[in-house]
DNA sequence: CAGCGTGTTGAGGA
DNA sequence: TTCCTCAACACGCT
């Protein structure tokens, strides 16, 4: 499920992997759909050869940076996963999509169920101009993420105040798990239009987005593994969410029932009584 | 079988 | 121009 959270845990462990300065040695690639600006020869050219320096993070997307100024810039979408594993791991084929064979018997494996994720391959420095990246907004771990920054971007807008922040040309990182949780803590009703909040309104949101999405990093992240060895360990933040999936339960601070709705096409529990 | 979904884009319409 | 809803992407799960 990668929200910021999620792709923070991807990248700190993957950084942390004895991934870096390893040379790509060959690239197989089982879905071509995932590749968004090239194609499968030019993908693999591309990477053949170049070792990863590191990786970093802006909202949502993984940009790989590697020998020769190149990038690999990459978005998980609902189910895309990384792992840095041995050669002779075992592998479930199912939603095995792209391997990046390294020179140290290693190879990072992207798997993805829906075939919704992103590769973007661009020189340095020109992926920064890309399309989608350009659109990003300060995301909420950034210093200068702040209540009056929240305000200055959205205090005009009529939307409703998830919507407005699951928007990443507002705020970047933000997805519909965290945002319920966020605006719980806020004690905001989702559906309000943004127009209608108080600075005070938004100092809260700016503050628990930050809290939150620390406490969840700190943890993991939600239903991500932590990639330490397996696959199949999860994050440990999904036992902490407060709102999110709770429908019928009874609210954390005023035991009414959790209510779900739609908002924008999305899932939306919050509890009626507690954000008004 | 129908409905839902962690993300995002684009179409169409009010 | 703004903002909403819906569909699409492709598949697993309930």
């Amino acid at each position: 499920m990668p929200e910021l959270p999620e792709v923070q845990t991807i990248i700190n462990t993957l950084n942390n992997s004895g991934l870096l300065q390893q040379r790509i040695i060959d690239v197989k690639i089982y879905k071509v759909k995932l590749l968004k600006n090239s194609t499968p020869l030019i993908f693999k050219k591309f990477l053949l050869n170049e070792k990863i320096i590191n990786i970093e993070r802006k909202g949502k997307f993984l940009i790989f940076h590697l020998t020769h100024q190149k990038t690999l810039v990459v978005h998980l979408r609902m189910e895309g996963k990384l792992f840095y594993e041995t050669i002779k791991s075992f592998v479930p084929k199912a939603h095995l999509r792209i391997e990046f064979f390294l020179n140290n018997k290693h190879v990072l494996r992207y798997y993805d169920s829906r075939i919704f994720g992103t590769f973007h391959i661009y020189k340095e420095h020109q992926h920064l101009k890309a399309h989608q990246l350009t659109k990003l907004a300060l995301d909420p771990l950034e210093s200068t993420f702040t209540g009056k920054y929240l305000s200055s971007k959205i205090s005009n807008s009529n939307q409703a105040i998830k919507t407005a922040i699951l928007d990443q040309t507002n705020v970047s990182g933000i997805g519909n798990i965290y945002a319920d949780e966020i605006l719980f803590l806020s004690k905001i009703n989702p559906t309000r239009k943004a127009s209608t909040l108080t600075i005070k309104d938004f100092n809260n949101i700016a503050k628990y987005a930050k809290k939150i999405l620390l406490k969840s990093i700190k943890y993991g992240g939600t239903t991500i593994a932590s990639y330490k060895s397996d696959a199949n360990h999860t994050g440990q933040f999904q036992k902490m969410l407060l709102v999110h999936t709770k429908k019928g339960k009874p609210c954390v601070c005023c035991g009414s029932k959790i209510i779900k709705i739609k908002v924008n096409g999305r899932g939306t529990y919050y509890c009626p009584r507690c954000q008004k």
